[in-house]
DNA sequence: GCGGTAAAGTTAACGCCGTTAAGATACGAG
DNA sequence: CTCGTATCTTAACGGCGTTAACTTTACCGC
């Protein structure tokens, strides 16, 4: 009688899969600020309540979504730093960084915003995070071969304060507060730029 | 019958202004995203569709309060700028702007937030708040007498890359994103001293 | 002084929201 | 087949922003 493409009434098949998958759908649409619970069944054509068999409440849901998030910026990461275009690895994680933020402002604000990094129900989602993080600063790191850098250069302050940029133009951007689309990244990479020089700068004998 | 110190019964005398008041404080308390014009009316002793006699919404309400959080932030840069401790004016500038971040997390996020900056209730509120940042910005060019750049350093490029970084600081940490209260001074005095040392790196005839 | 008018306040209500309680239904192990 | 459990339902609560309709107050020209 349930044939698995029947109308499955009341019993979803995989409603937890289903309800992130439309989530982040619905997260891309209105964004982190108006997404709501109540639209989010409607759309998976359930109620409201079903989804608390699934999630302990919202900040729970949005943690998955967050998790998903997550695999999505890695993915774009990587592919740019597969095929660099000019085999430079700095500027291409920077590009794809920016242009994952830009592209896709609804998850980079899920990642990265407030809600999640104070949600209670979030540990799962920061502890990935982290991971995530650490692998792609210590792969840049790496590939940078930072080694050569001068003894007076931080490397772990050296990432944070370039990490901090990176954030802050994308907020920036992302929030309506300045910059444009297509200066976005000429900015980031004027401060690559500076930094580079800032990193030569304090080395005494400067290679050609 | 009705002395100023009575209980004022129906008319409130300025209500507009005691909203704005008690506005900030609440914000300050409960953050901007939690604030609600209902515990609001009911701080100042007001029935809630009250407010909409003097405000057209939430978001025009939060503007105000943003024009009120950009005195606060000029006054708390100004301050620090008039007695700098060690007559660095651009140290003295970042370090009074990563403490305002920290100290008034709320009207931090509400200045440099995405909600008032893609609110259309909030054109006055832009515009003052372009008004003081071009401020800021021109002065502190002229104290650093930024004419002695080189030539290829951009210097509109500059303030935006050296901005981008302590929005991204200060977002990385009232969001529970990253970095510690203590640490946040060091990591920004940090960024000063690498771009420091970036536009010094591009100076073809260094000055001892 | 006085009456009309507009500003400033009230209560009641609508439609959202997240969340919980209580009941109905389907599946799976014995 | 039956019973338990996981899943989904409807109904409801309190809080939110906002609007409508009404009442009270203050002010201003006569």
């Amino acid at each position: 009688m349930s044939s698995p493409q029947e109308k499955q009434a009341y019993h979803h098949g995989d409603l937890k899969r289903s309800l992130i998958d439309a989530g982040l759908d619905l997260v891309r649409e209105v964004g982190i600020e108006a997404i709501s619970l109540r639209q989010l069944a409607e759309r998976v054509g359930v109620s409201t309540p079903a989804l608390y068999h699934h999630f302990r409440n919202k900040d729970a849901l949005l943690a998955q979504l967050g998790e998903a998030a997550i695999d999505a910026f890695d993915e774009a990461i990587a592919s740019a730093m597969r095929h660099p275009k000019d085999d430079d690895a700095l500027s291409a994680f920077v590009l794809a960084y920016v242009r994952f933020a830009r592209d896709e402002p609804a998850l980079y604000e899920l990642l990265f915003g407030r809600r999640i990094w104070t949600s209670q129900e979030a540990a799962d989602f920061q502890r990935k995070a982290r991971h995530s993080f650490r692998l792609q600063s210590e792969r840049l790191l790496h590939l940078q071969q930072l080694g050569i850098l001068p003894e007076n250069a931080n490397p772990l302050r050296l990432a944070q304060v370039a990490w901090a940029t990176l954030h802050g133009l994308c907020c920036m951007y992302n929030d309506g507060l300045a910059f444009t689309a297509e200066t976005i990244e000429e900015i980031a990479k004027h401060a690559i730029q500076l930094l580079r020089q800032a990193v030569l700068g304090t080395i005494t004998t400067r290679p050609l």
